[in-house]
DNA sequence: AATGAAATTTCAAGAAAGTTGAAACTGTGG
DNA sequence: CCACAGTTTCAACTTTCTTGAAATTTCATT
């Protein structure tokens, strides 16, 4: 019913909506018509299924998160079955996910052959919520948090400095670069540079127009060499070697990488190896 | 499927869960072996259903959580249901819930009379989950918070002192009561003084080998005379009036109590005017 | 190891729910 | 005001779920 509804809403009409779902438009009415006797009142301001009343949209809203949260657990069911050995599902920010997954996620399989590993990548925000939500046993993300049934340690801590390409001026230049130096050579913002504190920073860069959320597009602007950006340091070793990375002066600030776990976790012998294995991995030696 | 798999594992035996279920035990036998067959591998241990498979385990975990949301948001649609001026999902902690929601929820309603609120009060952990889950729309917590998808704004800072009976002896002293004072005179534990930092304070008290959770039954044992607990001043102001608040010398550490809104709530308006009335609130004054 | 009570599974029949195509209806745009 | 695309209704049909009885399995007891 639920999901006969959010289609409805979301096709905007009955019949297209009844093709996505794969029946006829007569069933789809009917079950809608349930739904709308059940709850009472109309769900749709017409007959022609354009417009949500508010009940309509208050329920669509519930509904549809509600579609979303059930699909994953499905595939999180199915995933754990066709996982004989067990599952665990990680989600990382970008850089840290593509520094050392690769070998602690081949440590892990080593010791466990026949263990079924989820690695999904996104932003720090993203990562807490997969992990809220049940949705993830292990997380890494930028920043220190303190959440509820959520175990944190801190991983390591990243210097900032400007991103540009091996021939760019503030490549080679010999005193470290400015603030000022940066913000002026076609400066990028991103969404990682939000958390930098220093208010001098911010200001110089405040100017700047272009911002870009994506790193691999942004480092993709950088290797032009008409721009630059300032990132992590680890974001950059991530990536390949055609970039610079330089310390600017007067950044001191740092960005905090931590290991989050879930408690409560259905994979909890994996995900406390997994632990283990990403706190002994040399940080600082990177 | 994944009720009947839940109740049949909770119960522990299947004629038990098929009653709960209100159905035979033929029925939900052949409803869980569709899921087996469906999984592929087999979900308990033996056919008397009395202990979990690995897979059962993990399946079981994902299936609670799952059931437990899934039947929230159907309540959730149907309280929305029956109220036709729209609905309001609050969650805060109890000290707030009681002093100032009465008020505020009065404003709201007067406003618009017909629109339903639905308040809950629990610890700041079950207020975040809950605004995180999507199951309320706007909360309040102690201490201060960086959520995805949440805005949040300060309210007010408490100051935490003893809490005692009128005639107990640290209400009458003069000098302001000092921490070994507090710790040596059946000093209750509680779980909202983990927050407070201070050395000194943690070490003092960490003899006391009483700790209570709720705080009726805590305060029910301070109003005995025989035991003192410290707490944030707001919490026993919205109790009854026949204990006594004292501040501790040393202790100047303050409890941050802050407001939280969900983004992309399906109630928008009335979460916003409901932010507007607690943001007016006079909570200096109290 | 054999027995028996209790629980579970199987089976085929029956009930309930969902689905369909045709026909009637509706309100929107020309 | 008409035509028409889209929606609803209806009765028949299909699928799925449920049931009670019988067969089987399990586990505790001897």
């Amino acid at each position: 019913m639920l999901r006969t509804f959010v289609t409805v809403a979301q096709s905007g009409n009955l019949s297209e909506a009844a093709a996505r779902l794969g029946r006829t438009p007569s069933a789809v009415s009917m079950t809608l018509k349930q739904l709308e006797e059940h709850l009472v009142w109309r769900l749709f301001e017409s007959d022609r299924k354009n417009r949500l009343t508010r009940l309509g949209e208050q329920v669509f809203e519930l509904a549809q998160t509600e579609l979303r949260q059930f699909d994953y657990t499905l595939a999180a069911i199915e995933t754990c079955a066709r996982s004989p050995e067990g599952l665990i599902r990680v989600a990382s920010i970008p850089s840290v996910a593509a520094r050392v997954f690769p070998f602690a996620i081949g440590e892990l399989t080593s010791r466990h052959p026949g263990l079924s590993v989820e690695l999904r990548d996104t932003d720090t925000e993203q990562v807490i919520d997969a992990l809220m939500r049940g949705q993830a046993d292990i997380g890494v993300v930028s920043g220190q948090h303190t959440l509820n049934g959520i175990r944190q340690v801190g991983l390591f801590r990243d210097r900032y400095g400007v991103i540009c390409a091996p021939d760019h001026r503030l490549a080679r230049q010999e005193p470290e670069p400015t603030i000022d130096q940066v913000a002026g050579a076609g400066f990028i913002r991103n969404n990682l540079i939000n958390s930098i504190g220093d208010g001098a920073f911010q200001q110089a860069i405040a100017g700047s127009k272009v911002v870009l959320h994506n790193t691999t597009s942004l480092l993709a602007m950088v290797r032009t060499g008409k721009w630059v950006t300032v990132l992590p340091q680890s974001v950059v070793q991530a990536e390949r070697e055609d970039l610079v990375f330089r310390p600017v002066a007067g950044v001191q600030e740092r960005r905090h990488v931590s290991l989050l776990l879930r408690e409560g976790t259905a994979f909890p012998k994996f995900a406390g190896e997994l632990w283990d294995i990403l706190l002994g991995f040399d940080w600082a030696g990177t």
